[in-house]
RNA sequence: GCGCCCAUAGUUCAAUGGAUAGAACACCAGCCUUCUAAGCUGGUUACGUAGGUCCGAUUCCUACUGGGCGUACCA
């Protein structure tokens, strides 16, 4: 159990009740604070004259001597003012001890959880809407994980739609033109799938045709099928570089071209059973008793829908892992059609724990990003992009770095800042993407994070080997107090972050910390001060430099030594 | 039409039903012979409207207004 937590456990036993337990809006009211309504009405006694014996109650209980120095009754609320000798001494060697362990919780029990996540198309474009898939993926994975579940983060890669056949029909036409483009050619694809969306509009000749090749390409054999199996490889390989570019790693992806099988057994059987039924020449699952419409599973020309795999997939994941819970990452227009899916699963008779963890799509200032219209960011845009005002930044400020130097610190700016740009809105909200904007290094971002722990470094390493005990009584300035307290937050931060499925918890705690590092920074001598002070104040820095570090590496971010 | 989500400062975002609604950006004025100025200090500006529940509502409920998304053969 963390400081904090045992310290807020010990109150709790002296005042016998389970009382709210939050931090007074500033720090000369205390540093945590009992309101006392709920127990008020419960004893249905005036609150503040309560608050006034519960505070003298604390106050000679001698148990908590040692945690607490203080105590003030102000209306309603009971003010307590931490023993900070006591608070730093424990939660600085609790980070020294367990370094990049330190947050980490078992809540989880180990239970086992798969999560499905980065929603690849195969033969389509990579955008930013992906890259927010992806980011909170990795994100949700790494909280789940620090909190003691067994995770199991997957990838399924969708390479048996129409949008396949699509972008073959266009690539066939025009094999040349594409042919003569530069950049990989699992990019190239991406272009050719923006192409076709735009000239089969309105084209109902050219749809037609785009059919018959989705229905060579499901019968696997002939041209259409050979050019999808070796252009499915382009893609694939282009999304391993994407992961590989984030440092996203899956225990296993799974392709909807070799479940779709196993989906089509599944649907004949559930026709059978009368859970789906043929309307309008489609197969279809009526779910309108349940309040949830209508779910198409083949269309009337005969080929398959998502649905087919999908319900495939769901089955496999339970069958061939040991897991309790199944998540799927997908945005929040999918809402709908996974408790279509769920109930399906559910009628089926399975029973296990299945969520759907939706987040809000990604937009940019000039609108909804799509296809048809151009109005897109792709991955390979952006990070272009990026890196190029990263350098040029990098070099203005650096000019004594070498050019590799500046390109290496670069690469890890801009992955940094996407990456925090993706997670530091709250998951159900839009993100309007202006990309002016995340190319700034100043304010609310990664590069202040990296800017703060490169900092620390850099004291650390100037601050010599000469080795000092710390006497963490020379800890009282305020702002020593303030870093003091923040850091002892970090554990009940990751918890709660986990339990909210919520990274932007991590983003807000660590941007905080580094607000409070910066102006103990400004404040405090470290190097400079008497050896005994110095001690203290540069374990007190390294902590934080280990909980920036910690916080990041659960955002997927790798903290930067140098920038 | 029906369903889901959103509405807070000029902009982008915060705030377990609780104390004076916080940041960042932008704008203005300052701070480097001193541990990294990608930093710090100071200044201006906000809860869409109308009700209800509650000791107490930005937060919960209802209606309205505005925006987004979904709603049978896209994924």
């Amino acid at each position: 159990m963390d400081t904090l937590h045992k310290i807020k456990t010990a109150i709790r036993q002296a005042v016998g009740f389970d009382l709210d337990i939050s931090y007074p809006p500033t720090s000369e009211l205390g540093d945590l604070s009992l309101a006392v309504f709920a127990l008020a009405k419960v004893k249905g006694q005036n609150q503040v004259i309560l608050a006034q014996e519960i505070s003298q109650n604390l106050e000679q209980n001698k148990k908590l001597g040692s945690l607490i120095s203080d105590v003030k009754a102000v209306g309603p609320y009971v003010n307590l003012f931490l023993n900070y000798t006591n608070l730093g001494a424990e939660v600085l060697t609790e980070i020294k001890k367990a370094k990049n362990k330190y947050g980490q919780n078992d809540s989880g029990l180990k239970a086992g959880v798969m999560i499905e996540f980065s929603n690849g198309n195969t033969h389509k474009e990579v955008h930013i809407g992906h890259l927010r898939n992806i980011c909170f993926g990795d994100a949700i994975t790494k909280l789940l994980t620090t909190s003691g579940y067994k995770t199991i983060p997957v990838s399924y890669i969708n390479d048996f739609g129409i949008f396949t056949a699509k972008t073959l029909w266009q690539y066939q036409k025009n094999q040349k033109q594409y042919q003569a483009m530069k950049g990989s050619q699992g990019y190239i694809l991406g272009t050719c799938y923006k192409d076709a969306v735009s000239a089969l509009e309105g084209n109902d000749a050219s749809k037609a045709e785009v059919t018959r090749i989705m229905k060579a390409i499901e019968s696997r054999q002939g041209e259409y099928y050979k050019l999808w199996q070796e252009t499915r490889l382009w893609s694939i390989a282009y999304l391993k570089e994407v992961y590989q570019d984030l440092g996203i790693k899956f225990k296993k992806t799974f392709y909807e071209s070799n479940v779709i099988a196993d989906g089509l057994k599944i649907v004949s059987g559930l026709i059978k059973n009368n859970v789906l039924v043929k309307s309008e020449g489609a197969i279809i699952a009526n779910l309108e008793k349940y309040n949830l419409g209508v779910l198409p599973i083949i269309r009337s020309d005969g080929t398959a829908l998502y649905p087919v795999a999908d319900l495939a997939l769901a089955v496999k994941k339970f069958k061939e892992n040991k897991i309790t819970e199944s998540i799927y990452i997908v945005d929040v227009r999918q809402e709908l059609y996974f408790k279509q899916l769920f109930k399906i699963l559910e009628l089926m008779g399975y029973q296990q724990k299945i969520t759907h963890l939706a987040y809000d799509f990604v937009t940019l200032p000039s609108g909804m990003m799509s296809s048809r219209s151009g109005n897109v960011i792709t991955y390979r845009e952006l990070i272009d992009e990026s890196i190029a005002n990263a350098i040029s930044e990098t070099k203005a400020k650096r000019a004594d770095w070498s050019d590799r130097k500046i390109k290496k610190i670069a690469t890890e700016i801009t992955l940094s800042t996407i990456k925090f740009e993706m997670l530091k809105v709250s998951s159900r909200k839009t993100i309007t993407f202006d990309i002016k904007e995340a190319l700034k290094f100043e304010g609310y971002t990664a590069t202040y994070l990296q800017y703060t722990h490169a900092r620390i470094m850099s004291i650390s390493k100037k601050s010599g080997t000469k080795k000092t005990k710390a006497d963490y009584k020379l800890l009282s300035e305020p702002a020593e107090k303030t870093l003091i307290m923040k850091l002892a937050k970090y554990p009940e931060t990751i918890l709660r972050a986990t339990e909210k499925y919520d990274p932007s918890e991590v983003t807000k705690y660590l941007f905080e910390l580094c607000q409070n590092f910066n102006d103990f920074y400004h404040n405090v001598q470290i190097i400079k001060s008497k050896t005994t002070v110095k001690a203290a104040r540069l374990e007190l820095a390294l902590a934080v430099g280990q909980i920036i570090k910690n916080g990041l590496e659960l955002l997927g971010i790798q903290a930067i030594n140098e920038i």
